[in-house]
DNA sequence: ACAATATATGAGCTATCGTTTAGCTTTAAT
DNA sequence: ATTAAAGCTAAACGATAGCTCATATATTGT
């Protein structure tokens, strides 16, 4: 007599197999995104991205648990473009380079979406898109940590390095959302980006 | 014909006079944070509040103008507490001091009530406190303007100030946040807090 | 051709939301 | 003592939320 196991709320409920229910999830996806943008979080129900998706609630039903899983998977898909974009580029040879690419990286993420980048800050809890790592994720996070293990003898601080690691993490993140909900006009000046890249090298290295 | 103004969506729509009314503010408040905590804030409904806080729906709309404005009076509180905390100790008189005050000042502040600073941070916008500024708040201002000025030939950043001095407070201010929300038991670690004061000194000092 | 599976529909359920209102009680000022 | 202002109550409104289900259609594999 027991059910199903309980499902996340935040991760597909079952998987689209043919090509039109690819097509509504798709749908329901662009319009999440869209209400996301021009009423908020708060104000798109499943019912009006339903409407707009042009499909039933039943269908949306069908797919997502909810609207935070509609929107975790909207999150997840930038996430995934993020990751892309560091594997883009060339390879980093040096920590400053690598600290480079991490912060022009991000911001360009976000500058070319900042709307909404803002909204997924604000409302998406990013637990929401833990879990399953897409192939990119796991690729680029070996190659980061061979990378960072090659350089740990180049790195000033004195503590343990992944307390090192993960400040640095957090204080780059977390400052550009920062800047993308507060101020984002700064986002547009090289000025920012210069200084905060200058911050980290300087703590970072010798 | 024309209505009162507009008010805004964070601010008391009047002030409680006599002292039941007072009181009535009061326990709706204290219920506001504790729904907020308990059962986060999508779910805690005016209904619910007037309820536990033991007063009927129509005291609280007589005095809030919706939820949001409830936990942005929450919200305002502790900013004032913050501002008296930076108040309450010796005054800085070096640039590092008044690193150190800010950091370890916000720290304390958070680790106090973590679950509220979190709920806080993730759920009020900041815009909710924004106008009215407390006596406490522009004497603190005054006094840290004061003060910066003064040191302005001891910073060694070449752009200007006012893009250096928001820089600092972002990542102090975001960085402290995104601890709290992701891995709060840093915040008991003191090495995070002496790291991120050594990136900061490093950055801003010669 | 024929099941079996996958997908789509949307009316409609229950619950709760935010908010107003009419009437009652308490307090303060004269 | 009277009265105006301040405060309080709780029922009730319409709107909308999240979600299900009975039913119907489309696709697939054999």
């Amino acid at each position: 007599m027991m059910q199903g196991q309980t499902r996340s709320l935040y991760s597909l409920r079952k998987i689209p197999v043919q090509g039109r229910s690819k097509a509504t999830v798709e749908a329901v996806l662009e319009a999440g995104t869209r209400l996301l943008l021009s009423i908020g979080y708060d104000k798109a129900s499943t019912n009006k991205i339903a409407k707009l998706a042009g499909v039933s609630v039943g269908s949306l039903y069908e797919y997502f648990p909810g609207k935070e899983a509609i929107f975790a998977e909207v999150r997840r898909r930038e996430d995934e473009r993020h990751y892309r974009l560091l594997m883009a580029g060339p390879v980093p040879t040096t920590m400053s380079e690598m600290l480079r690419l991490q912060v022009s990286t991000y911001m360009e993420l976000i500058r070319t979406n900042l709307d909404l980048h803002a909204a997924l800050i604000r409302e998406v809890p990013d637990f929401a898109t833990l879990g399953a790592e897409s192939k990119t994720v796991s690729e680029y996070n070996s190659r980061s940590n061979t990378f960072m293990s090659l350089q740990s003898s180049n790195i000033r601080p004195q503590c343990e390095t992944h307390i090192v690691t993960e400040l640095l993490t957090r204080v780059l993140r977390a400052t550009i959302n920062d800047y993308a909900l507060h101020a984002p006009e700064r986002l547009e000046d090289s000025i920012v980006t210069d200084e905060l890249l200058d911050m980290l090298e300087r703590y970072l290295l010798r």
